[in-house]
This record gives C-alpha cells, sequence and structure tokens, in this order.
RNA sequence: CGAGGCGUAGCGCAGUUUGGUAGCGCACUGCGUUCGGGACGCAGGGGUCGGAGGUUCAAAUCCUCUCGCCUCGACCA
C-alpha cells in the first residue's frame, strides 16, 4: 500500500476509493457490487443513524421490522413501482443446495419454490399488506413506522457507499386519514432531513420537488435533499416521497372515517441510506484524507504521546489525566494512540486520513509548560494550549470546526453554482461542472433534451423558486419553475 | 451483450518478446537503535504464476480451451 491517497485533482473518483479502503471505512466485499463497512466506517454510519432515529421517535414515529423476502406477486400491484424496481431485483428460487460430483455444491432442482420471492428493493409493497390487516378506522389513523433495514438492487455499476447491491438505510412508511396530513408530513421529514444534513453531517443540502421524470416510482411527489459533492456533481441525500392514495389502491387499504364513510388511506414514504457517508466523505475529504465533522466522528480527539519508552508513556498518561477526565465528563469521544513501535509523524499522517477534528501532541516540552499541541484538521491550524484551559477550549473548538467544515462546503456549493438563461452557456457551463440555477417551461421533452445533450438533470425544482421574469433555458418560453440542474451521481 | 485491457505473495507490480533454480516495493514476524510530520539496520515467513489440457529434457514464458476481474459503452441513479 502507498503512503498517500490519489489527488482529488488527479483522480476523483480513485481519490474517493482510496480514502475509503486506506481511512478502513470500507472495503469491497466477495459478490461483485457488494461492500463490508468495517468498524470505523460502521461507527460514522451509527452515529447517522442516531442523529436520525432520535428525531423520528420525537415526532411520534415508531420503529418495526418487516420481513426481507417479497412475494413476487406483490411487485407488480403498483404499476409504476413494478416498472421501477422489477429490473434490479434478486430473486429466490431454490432452497436448497447438494454436493456436486466435482466436490462443489449446485443448486439442488427438486428444490424450486412454488411462489418464487423477491428480495425487498424497498418495502412498500409488504408494508402495504400488513397496513391493509392492521388499518380498519381513522382511530387507527396516522400510523407512523419507520424501519432500519438493508436492501438489495441489483444494479450493473457499483461505487462504494453510493450504490452497492445491498446498502442499509431507514425507511418510513406512514398512512394517513388526509391528504393534507400526508403532505405535511413528507415535509416535515424533509425538514428533519436537512436539518441532520445541514447541522450533523455539515452537508449544505438544497430542498425541493423532483421532476416527473425523477420521481420516485409510485410517488405522487419526491421532495428530496440534494447536495454538491466535491466535484461539484450532484448527489441526492434523502427523499420524502407523498404516495397520495397509489399503494393504498394497490394493496386496497381502506379505513371508515368520522362520518362511517369508506375511504383510500393518504401515504407516504421516505428513506435516508448509507449513501449519507459517501456524501460525507465526498463534500469534505481533502489530499491528506477523510474530514470528519466532529458530530459523526468516531474520535473527535486523538492523544498523541510524543515518547521514547513504555515509562515516559506512563508519565505523559498521568500528565494527561485532568484533561482526559474533563473530555469524558463533558462527553468529548477521545483515543489516547499509545502504540509503541509507530512514530509520531506516522500517526499524525493515520489520523488525518481517518479525519479525526483535533489532534493533541503531549510530550517533554509540553509537560515542561504545563500545555498540550492541539493540530485542527479542518484548517491545518496547530498551537499550544494551557493544560488547564484545554478542556473548554477543545470544547469550543470542536463546535467551530463542525461550523466551519458546513461553511466551507457551503461557500463551495456557491462558487460553483450558476445562474444561466442561455443554453450555450449552459451547455459550456455543465462542460466544466457545478450546479445551474434556471427556468424550466415544465415541459419533460425540454428535460429529456437537456439530458441527452449534456447528461444533466434536473436535480430539484426549487421550493422557494422565483419565476417573475424567468425564462425556460432550453426553450426560452416562460418559466414555470426555478430549478437546479447537474450531472448526478 | 459490444470494444479494449488485465490475471504472478495480503496490496502494487517486474519477469513472458528470445522456455532454463519465481523476483522487487509496501505490508507482515523477531531483535536492536530511533521517536515534536509517514525512522533505520540486521534476520525471517509467505507463491501449486487464475484453471484445464497440449508441445518440450525443461513452461509464469509457446499453443488450445476455459474461468474471473477492470475500464468504456448499453442498463441504473
Amino acid at each position: 500500500m502507498s503512503k498517500g491517497v490519489t489527488p482529488k485533482s488527479e483522480d476523483y473518483a480513485r481519490w474517493y476509493t482510496d480514502v475509503i479502503t486506506k481511512a478502513e471505512m470500507a472495503d469491497y466485499g466477495p459478490v461483485k457490487g457488494t461492500m463490508v463497512i468495517r468498524p470505523y466506517g460502521f461507527s460514522v454510519w451509527d452515529s447517522i443513524k442516531d442523529a436520525f432515529d432520535s428525531r423520528f421517535k420525537e415526532t411520534g414515529h415508531v420503529n418495526a421490522y418487516f420481513p426481507l423476502f417479497i412475494p413476487k406477486s406483490f411487485l407488480s400491484k403498483e404499476a409504476d413501482h413494478v416498472e421501477g424496481f422489477a429490473k434490479e431485483c434478486a430473486v429466490v428460487t431454490h432452497s436448497r443446495l447438494k454436493s456436486a460430483a466435482d466436490g462443489g455444491v449446485v443448486v439442488d432442482p427438486e428444490s424450486k419454490l412454488e411462489e418464487e420471492v423477491i428480495v425487498r428493493p424497498t418495502s412498500e409493497t409488504v408494508i402495504w399488506s400488513m397496513y391493509k390487516k392492521w388499518i380498519n378506522s381513522y382511530r387507527d389513523l396516522p400510523l407512523l413506522i419507520n424501519q432500519w433495514a438493508n436492501v438489495v438492487r441489483w444494479e450493473m455499476r457499483t461505487r462504494l457507499f453510493l450504490r452497492t447491491s445491498e446498502f442499509l438505510w431507514q425507511e418510513g412508511h406512514t398512512a394517513h386519514a388526509s391528504e393534507k396530513e400526508a403532505v405535511d408530513e413528507t415535509l416535515k421529514i424533509l425538514d428533519i432531513y436537512k436539518e441532520v444534513a445541514e447541522s450533523v453531517l455539515a452537508i449544505p443540502v438544497l430542498t425541493g420537488l423532483k421532476s416527473e421524470a425523477e420521481r420516485f416510482a409510485g410517488a405522487v411527489d419526491t421532495y428530496c435533499i440534494e447536495a454538491m459533492m466535491g466535484d461539484k456533481r450532484a448527489l441526492q441525500a434523502g427523499t420524502s416521497h407523498y404516495l397520495g392514495q397509489n399503494f393504498a389502491k394497490a394493496f386496497d387499504v381502506k379505513f371508515q372515517n368520522e362520518n362511517n364513510r369508506e375511504e383510500l388511506v393518504y401515504a407516504t414514504s421516505w428513506g435516508v441510506s448509507t449513501r449519507l457517508v459517501g456524501a460525507l466523505i465526498m463534500v469534505h475529504g481533502d489530499d491528506k484524507g477523510l474530514r470528519l465533522p466532529p458530530q459523526v466522528a468516531p474520535n473527535q480527539v486523538v492523544i498523541i504521546p510524543i515518547i521514547k519508552t513504555e515509562e515516559d508513556l506512563k508519565t505523559i498518561e498521568d500528565y494527561v489525566i485532568p484533561f482526559t477526565t474533563a473530555l469524558k465528563n463533558s462527553g468529548i469521544r477521545f483515543q489516547i494512540d499509545s502504540r509503541l513501535k509507530m512514530s509520531p509523524g506516522f500517526k499524525f499522517n493515520e489520523w488525518e486520513m481517518k479525519g479525526v477534528p483535533i489532534r493533541v501532541e503531549v510530550g517533554p516540552r509540553d509537560m515542561e509548560n504545563k500545555t498540550l499541541f492541539c493540530a485542527r484538521r479542518d484548517t491545518g491550524e496547530k498551537q499550544p494550549i494551557a493544560l488547564d484551559d484545554a478542556p473548554k477550549k477543545i470544547e469550543t473548538m470542536l463546535e467551530e470546526i463542525q461550523s466551519n467544515m458546513f461553511n466551507q462546503a457551503l461557500q463551495f456549493r456557491e462558487k460553483n453554482t450558476f445562474n444561466i438563461n442561455d443554453y450555450d452557456a449552459f451547455k459550456t457551463q455543465i462542460a466544466s461542472g457545478g450546479f445551474i440555477r434556471c427556468g424550466w417551461d415544465g415541459d419533460p421533452a425540454s428535460e429529456a433534451q437537456i439530458k441527452n445533450d449534456t447528461k444533466a438533470t434536473i436535480r430539484c425544482i426549487l421550493a422557494d423558486g422565483k419565476t417573475k421574469n424567468l425564462t425556460c433555458v432550453y426553450s426560452g418560453k416562460p418559466a414555470k419553475h426555478e430549478v437546479i440542474y447537474a450531472k448526478a451521481y
């Protein structure tokens, strides 16, 4: 293994996989397209998960678990839904293997299943088949269920965290008595997504509606949070769907309202996935490796003793006890890297690769001066701090790093977002990347033509878009929406 | 499925043209010296050269077949 990572500027895709493997976030699984999330990466995912989970619970949602296997027939109940997922489903056709003549194993043809089952690519269908049993009256509504699970989508092209055959996510599935309530729910979740992305992951996101072409298969409206990655491409970081009565119709889920009349249930579904870990890497990482926002960093502080012998280590450990005790009391996650065989320089580089927000060096010089030597991962700034103030300073610094990383990402996005209303200028700009904010006449044909010409798609129809005096960048007709166009992952 | 490329130690590669004891760097193990930005020395361990068949005194190297992977397209987002 070579020392550093491929520079971002040289080959962004290689930089990305280098960072992931060298920071020990993840590794390739034995089956093509699969990924092993290693402990360090999983710890980041755990933090992300906790941030969402607590907010879901605060807003009245409960967790449950639905089966991995779905009857094949379920997928055909909603026409758009099948269209969207049928081509990437893993199908279980047999239940047994048997020994083969060559010493290996083969599928036992006698174990062929009567009814084949699919491995869930998403759970709307199983969940709605159950909701049919559980919902009878308006008193059973709203039903606000979330599940944390794995799903399988048999993609041809995969990339660690961004698109893998199997991934982890949360999927919320709610049922409501009225359209308004369901739409409100859809937007409430969108808000949570934005809040967590920005305040926890330090990733600025745009929110808005998807165009029909980009909409979730089976949804009436798909809302999204959309982020700009370090190569100026867009990544859909989360989606919240208003499903209308589509799934209620498909699974015949009706309730009796207060007037004793039967009505179809209104639905939402929403999800974020381990893809967010990929976003975190691409938004914040640099040529030294990962940069993790303090809120999701497995270690917020790493302490590196500068030592010659095992006795030196003991002395330093004693010296930092007041400091580490204070960190512990304020709930700051830290680690003392006391490995004797590695040189300090090696450790500096390793922890920088792993994105630890603050490195604290402690050596003889510090003990003499009653200081600690402190280095920030986000800015590279280094300074000695007095041992007595250290815990407070560190706490403040972590907050600064968190907001600084958000601001850096925001500035990057702003700098690479362009208001354009001329199609030639559009094409030139798209070729060199970035987000383009422009008018759209609302015609799927103009969207399709732009995609064909440039590979750019509408990332979102801006919720706060202004269409006054705005014309469609393609047709020149009056714009129906203000949208963001970009090339996406 | 189309076009190109690659399979040799955990990883990255050389060796194949012209057949002759399977190598290098990193990683790993042990000992010693180092330690405030990727330390160094010495000594080690690890391979049926993707697989099968053939040619030959002799095959990583030549021939035939086969399997797998990667990149670009197609597909997907």
